[in-house]
RNA sequence: GUCCCUGUCGUCUAACGGUUAGGACGCGAGAUUUUCAUUCUCGAAAUCCGGGUUCGAUUCCCGGUGGGGGUACCA
């Protein structure tokens, strides 16, 4: 019988969600939507020492506003929790118990100091089958004297007593069968007294049992470990109702060598967040993809396509096409580079595909945040259209349009000195007359009359036209002229003709 | 050090033994244009190296080498 299909996307809360743990949760998400399946958010803070206020706030802001759904989790709720596990040590405890009960599992009591004097003085020491017999734990000391200890407050942890010498097998959809000897394995701490919490193994794989996880998808730094899971899973006779596992390939530095990192994203001007992030120790403020003018699909478009491809040459997809085309078996296996221009370049399609009246309202809050207010949604809408050809982040429809919403303060001194010359004051006071007497201001028809004039007239058609640009944008850029003064009032276009006049100085 | 994963244009990737090695970003050139862009057309650009296996290897195997990750009472 086929199972459902679970998964779940499971960060710590101790900090911001990067953009790799974005991208994970965003396959996960892709993946159960494309099998009929439901995705679980869980909130793994085992860590008492690393938690950062806000951050599972966070979290959750991020993936609601990629789009990404979750069915179960701490907001949502669900028959499966707590979707916490700091929420969830009762459950942890019990399943210690079972371990070790079972032989499986043991009591040490080193310290963390013991373990830095041993690893110092042993080159390659690891706690396993060929040291354990020397160190401080209940198979040495024996239950008389381990109980005593526990009895006498002293803090302990239960390690995983790893048999040596086998060859453990974890079936990776992505990467094939992938073998290890279970002697390189160390006996993994599994549970700490000091804080009563489990450590992320033993947390993970209990919650994925009991959460019925058909699917592990998570980041390749998870490799090495899944053998170890796998022997957990069988040490808890859950063998076979184990999840499938898939480790997806790093984001990398686009620069340079090692996984993407908040620095690289400083250095060459791109966000690694989804969203600002205002750090409550430091209060340093870290850039955002949204606050930075990305759309949440294109940011999606982009992250999808880092590791994976659909089989056939599709690159804008929205979320409904990726989940109609993902597989796991097109990711890919190796390491990708974080390719931000290429994000720069979805963003632009983004845009263009993006209505109008929707731009005008993303653009509202840049607008006011200048004091320019009182403009239409139809002419704000109109004056985006005009310019979001050239642009790739919402803000520089503000850059590119800032002369739609205010005259313009300066003009471009290069284009002054190619395209205003003596006798351009007197043209242009000409022009004021000859656009005072149009009534109808639709492009086509001023153009026809204004290009009119200017042949009649034997004017140079490139110098008129650009001092006329220079008037109204302030420098030679900007959409269709014509285009411009028939949605900016007459008596506006008419007014910047002026103050050019007044203002520039050849 | 050691263990695991991995290696096609600068970058993201397609080609799962036989292709002029394809697409996209970026880059360059041209066209269009009253400006800046957009757009369109064209172009340069890759199978890490060495051995095998095979009639034939980007593709399979081995070795090297490059890259990434793990090696915590972090996840």
């Amino acid at each position: 019988m086929e199972r459902k299909v679970r998964v779940r996307f499971a960060p710590s809360p101790t900090g911001p969600l990067h953009i790799g743990g974005v991208r994970t949760a965003l396959y996960n998400y892709i993946f159960a939507r494309s099998h009929g399946g439901d995705m679980i958010l869980r909130i793994e803070d085992t860590d008492s020492r690393r938690f950062v206020p806000g951050a599972e706030e966070y979290i959750n802001d991020s993936l609601a506003w990629l789009g990404i759904k979750i069915d179960e989790g701490v907001r949502e709720g669900g028959a499966f929790g707590p979707y916490k596990q700091s929420e969830r040590r009762d459950i942890y405890r019990e399943h210690v118990r079972a371990l070790l009960d079972a032989g499986k599992a043991y009591i040490a009591f080193d310290t963390p100091e013991e373990l830095d004097a041993a690893r110092a003085a042993t080159p390659n020491f690891q706690y396993d089958a060929t040291t354990r017999g020397n160190m401080t734990n209940s198979l040495t000391l024996g239950k008389e004297e381990t109980e005593r200890r526990i009895a006498a407050g002293e803090q302990y942890v239960v390690r995983f007593l790893i048999e040596p010498g086998r060859e453990v097998k974890v079936n990776d959809l992505i990467r094939g069968e992938v073998t290890i000897n279970s002697s390189i394995l160390d006996d993994k701490v599994l549970y700490k007294s000091a804080d009563d919490l489990p450590t992320y193994h033993l947390a993970n794989i209990v919650d994925d049992h009991l959460m019925e996880v058909s699917h592990v998808i998570r980041g390749e730094e998870w490799l090495p470990s899944a053998p170890l899971h796998v022997l957990l899973y069988e040490a808890f006779g859950w063998s076979d109702t184990m999840p499938e596992f898939a480790h997806l390939p790093l984001l990398l530095k686009p620069v340079g060598n090692g996984k993407l990192s908040k620095r690289d994203g400083d250095k060459l001007g791109f966000p690694v967040f989804p969203l600002e992030w205002h750090d409550p120790a430091s209060g340093e403020v870290s850039a955002g993809y949204r606050e930075n003018g990305y759309l949440p699909e294109a940011v999606v478009n982009f992250l999808a396509l880092l590791g994976w491809n659909p089989g056939d040459d599709s690159e804008m997809m929205d979320m409904e096409t990726l989940i109609a085309k993902f597989s796991l078996a097109h990711c890919s296996r190796s390491g990708a580079k974080f390719d931000y221009k290429k994000g720069l370049w979805f963003n632009h399609e983004y845009l263009q595909l993006t209505p109008d009246t929707q731009l005008a309202a993303l653009l509202r809050p840049l607008l006011e945040a200048k004091g320019l207010t009182g403009f239409t949604e139809e002419y704000t809408a109109r004056a985006a259209g005009m310019v979001k050809g050239r642009a790739n982040l919402i803000g520089d429809l503000l850059e590119q349009g800032d002369f739609f919403f205010a005259a313009p303060e300066t003009y471009a001194e290069k284009d002054v000195r190619k395209r205003w010359s003596e006798d351009t004051p007197r043209i242009m006071e000409e022009l004021i007359g000859v656009l005072e007497g149009i009534d109808d201001m639709t492009s086509a028809n001023a153009e026809k009359i204004v290009l009119g004039w200017i042949e009649e007239k034997g004017y140079h058609l490139g110098n008129v036209m650009n001092a006329f640009r220079l008037a109204v944008v302030g420098a030679c850029r900007g959409p269709h002229m014509f285009d411009i003064t028939e949605l900016m009032p007459k008596e506006e276009v008419i007014a910047r003709i002026r103050r050019a006049i007044e203002k520039i100085n050849v």
